[in-house]
DNA sequence: AGAAACCCCGGGAAATCTGCCCGAGCGTTC
DNA sequence: GAACGCTCGGGCAGATTTCCCGGGGTTTCT
């Protein structure tokens, strides 16, 4: 396989759902020797389907897609070949994507926002079998990667994830302390509580860790 | 002026922080005839420069930027050059950009997600004075006419909108502050004012209004 | 039994933020 | 030119948050 592939040049693989995008990282890859694009697919589906048929040797995969989210994608990939090799090149610099986008099984992570050099830089370095995270996402990842989500939302009481629900549903201070035989007082200071324990700063955030983890629904 | 754009062809430019992004539109348009791309800009304070120094006859402008907002910055081509012709070319299919947009003086709305071809065909009528809308967007803007919510977030002005989608992307009013080099005290009357325009109580339901409009999505 | 480690609940004080006032500058519109 | 709306920020009183504290309850380990 490896001398085929040796023979050829890396076959690359892209999935991303704007057409006019994908143009850009094949005339980008397509210009460097030893790169091949091979298949392009707009949504999941159609990258199962690609994948299971040519077996590219690297995915390059951008992680906001219609339907199916990326990281499933990635599962999904990985389900089927356990030595699939992985690529996220997206838009997103956050770490709770890159942290998801790793433990699903991607080898490397690349911002659009990166030097268009360091995309192909980054296709040689997954190939070769490392593994790469963009100079812009590393550092904030080391700051954010103390907390875990789902481990954080474990370390609350179940008090505090009532109460948790409660501000998450937008209720206020004042009408949660009235359901719950509180004082105002207390309702606040476990709002305070809950936040350092979930690593939040913002109502905002709390809001959407809330709606992320699922704990509440958009109305 | 005219007779020079006939000679040329019309002249592009592309305003997107990607430039592996920019790269793609560019190949794009160049290969069709009478399109020609005179300059390129990460950034609005790099729009600004470009456009003055260029004049080109349509921006294409993808609207979610870092540091100033997009919105923003048609606003401001439009304060300098009232015939400017911009072209929104954004992932976003929510109608409150689109209205937006075009109320800051947009006159074409394309998604990402549209066929390339689309993006050609709306720069020419985009640049012979009539407006453009995406069908995939049209039909989406037909259905959230009638929500009275979205009609509380056209009552937003451009500079409360984008801090607006900034907060509730969970960003600080400091950090805010900074992007838009305001002080933190203006970012924090917006703040008020914008909660108040919206009839929230809290930021929680603040969030939860942007995410159920699609003005923001769930990291 | 005693100790340790959790929760739950709230008070007090300092820090911070909010909500609402104001005015200045700027561009539009009539 | 006058009226208007948007942008931008200072000031200030009052509400809120945050941090620190203590007392009581329960569970668990030694």
């Amino acid at each position: 396989m490896s001398s085929l592939e040796l023979a050829t040049g890396i076959a690359v693989m892209l999935v991303d759902d704007h057409a006019v995008v994908r143009e850009g990282y094949r005339r980008l890859i397509e210009k460097h020797g030893g790169l091949r694009v091979v298949a392009e697919a707009a949504d999941g589906m159609a990258a199962y389907r690609d994948y299971k048929a040519l077996n590219p040797d690297v995915v390059v995969l951008d992680l906001s897609m219609p339907g199916k989210g990326g990281i499933e994608v990635i599962r999904h990939l990985r389900a089927w070949d356990p030595a699939a090799r992985i690529l996220v090149f997206t838009m997103h610099r956050n770490a709770a994507y890159v942290m998801q986008a790793f433990q699903a099984g991607a080898r490397g992570y690349v911002t659009k926002s990166s030097p268009p050099a360091l995309l192909v830089e980054a296709i040689r370095e997954v190939f070769a079998g490392r593994r790469i995270i963009s100079p812009d996402v590393s550092q904030e990842l080391a700051l954010t990667r103390i907390d875990d989500e789902a481990d954080s939302l474990e370390s609350l009481s179940a008090r505090e994830f009532d109460i948790f629900r409660m501000i998450a549903e937008a209720r206020s201070t004042a009408e949660i302390a009235a359901t719950l035989n509180l004082s105002a007082k207390t309702v606040s200071n476990y709002h305070s509580m809950i936040k350092a324990k979930l690593g939040v700063g913002s109502d905002v955030e709390l809001a959407h860790l809330a709606l992320r983890m699922k704990v509440v629904d958009l109305a």
